[in-house]
DNA sequence: CGTGCGATTGAGTGTTATCAAGGTGTGTGG
DNA sequence: CCACACACCTTGATAACACTCAATCGCACG
């Protein structure tokens, strides 16, 4: 609640995402249009967005925060299939419900457009579609790194796949130099980590303690870690050791 | 050789995938467009249309025949991260190089645009880029399935699984009716289905030949299946046993 | 008739799941 | 402030499922 007062009234051009979501080829005008239509939501860690199934009638970008799209059997197995960061969209112009649930993985604040002007804005505004033209590739490329993760990776390549990428997105936010150790806080809990990569979480936290007997990884408390070569541990998620930074 | 001379004055209008393709949105003189830069091309079953890592001069549709796409690890595991049917695009505007292999799986036809006008025309024709967006989003929708798939699975499950998709697929080309045997031919050998569902081909021929004892499927060849309930298969697959043919 | 590819089947092994117990840390109520 | 509850995590013992290695089969093709 806090939060969404916070983002209430924040102008589209102060918004921390402006040039990395769909908003980000508009011009002003565009963005004048798409402000009319706005407005903020917030959820705690752990609160539902969208039950699968659910009527949708909005769409919309994670402003900060990580959600996280899952999908579930009827005997309860479950499998996250993306993971939403920030500038990430949710919700496809076009249908009618959810095909999966999309859950707060952390407090989250998302930007949203009831979708009817959001569709209709698609047809009448190019910038907008060629964006999400661009961000669905992106987020189908994702998906088919994981796919390979999911097939044919073991557990440890799976957990060190699964750091790498979150070192290399926080690496690409934060920190600059090209060397030396990254630091990071999971933002993860070992099953929501099970999740993502089809494995139980007694597996995934046998695999930490092992990363981290290995001294590939080194942990200050469960969820802290420090990378202290990148190289030795893209070597152990089975990738090119090398030209993959700026994948 | 000789498929490509079956093809090579092909009129746009008479083309068998002219409504579900990329070209699905198209008016007449946008398609009069498209026919100026496009070419045809022909594979041969195995061959490789492009290798992973090489330069993408050129997008494209599947017109007749199957493709894979296929990502291989330095050791060689392979896990196949897409399957081109006929209407599907190959390519990304905008991309360089290839991501992944593409393989003809079966004899091959593709109608194949130059990148750079292609790139051009996507500017200038929204029913284009309109319609790579929507497919797009299909494809992302079934990559999060197969994700579904690989992760929680079991390999009996897996089977019925891709059974159930090419199932379906050739049930909305060729019967009409809801109830009653399906039967088809399978498109791919035992590793290539192996490569889909992330197993190896002795535990895909053993799930094959389980289903098969229990009544599953039956089989009047190594390749050619008969489904004498749909919903039986669907259980197999884990899948809600009703709801799914029009998904 | 031999060759080769695709597929099947068997035996043994190993990785990961399952079941179970216990540990750590944080917040809450007595 | 302490004790308790709870969520999250770790570790151990055991078992199951899928992999590996290997032999064989069937069929198409030269």
């Amino acid at each position: 609640m806090t939060l969404k007062a916070q983002f209430d009234h924040t102008n589209c051009a102060e918004c921390p995402i402006r040039h990395r979501a769909v908003c980000a080829h508009c011009e002003k005008d565009e963005l004048e249009e798409l402000e009319s239509i706005k407005y903020y939501r917030s959820f705690e860690a752990g609160q539902t967005v969208i039950w699968s199934g659910d009527p949708m009638n909005f769409v919309g970008s994670v402003v900060s925060g990580i959600a996280s799209l899952t999908q579930t059997m009827e005997d309860g197995r479950t499998q996250m299939v993306g993971l939403l960061l920030p500038s990430d969209f949710v919700g496809r112009p076009g249908r009618e419900n959810a095909p999966y649930d999309v859950v707060a993985t952390t407090d989250l604040v998302m930007c949203c457009f009831r979708k009817k002007p959001f569709e209709e804005l698609m047809v009448t505004t190019p910038h907008i579609a060629q964006r999400l033209l661009q961000m669905t590739l992106d987020e189908l490329d994702a998906a088919r790194e994981w796919m390979l993760v999911l097939g044919r990776k073991t557990a440890r390549e799976k957990i060190a796949s699964l750091l790498s990428i979150i070192a290399r997105r926080d690496a690409s936010l934060h920190s600059s130099g090209t060397v030396g150790p990254i630091v990071f806080d999971l933002p993860l809990t070992r099953e929501a980590m099970a999740d993502y990569l089809g494995l139980t979480l007694e597996t995934v936290s046998r695999q930490i303690s092992a990363l981290k007997k290995d001294k590939v990884i080194l942990l200050e408390s469960k969820r802290h870690v420090t990378i202290p070569d990148m190289g030795r541990l893209m070597e152990e998620a089975g990738d090119d050791s090398d030209g993959g930074f700026l994948v």
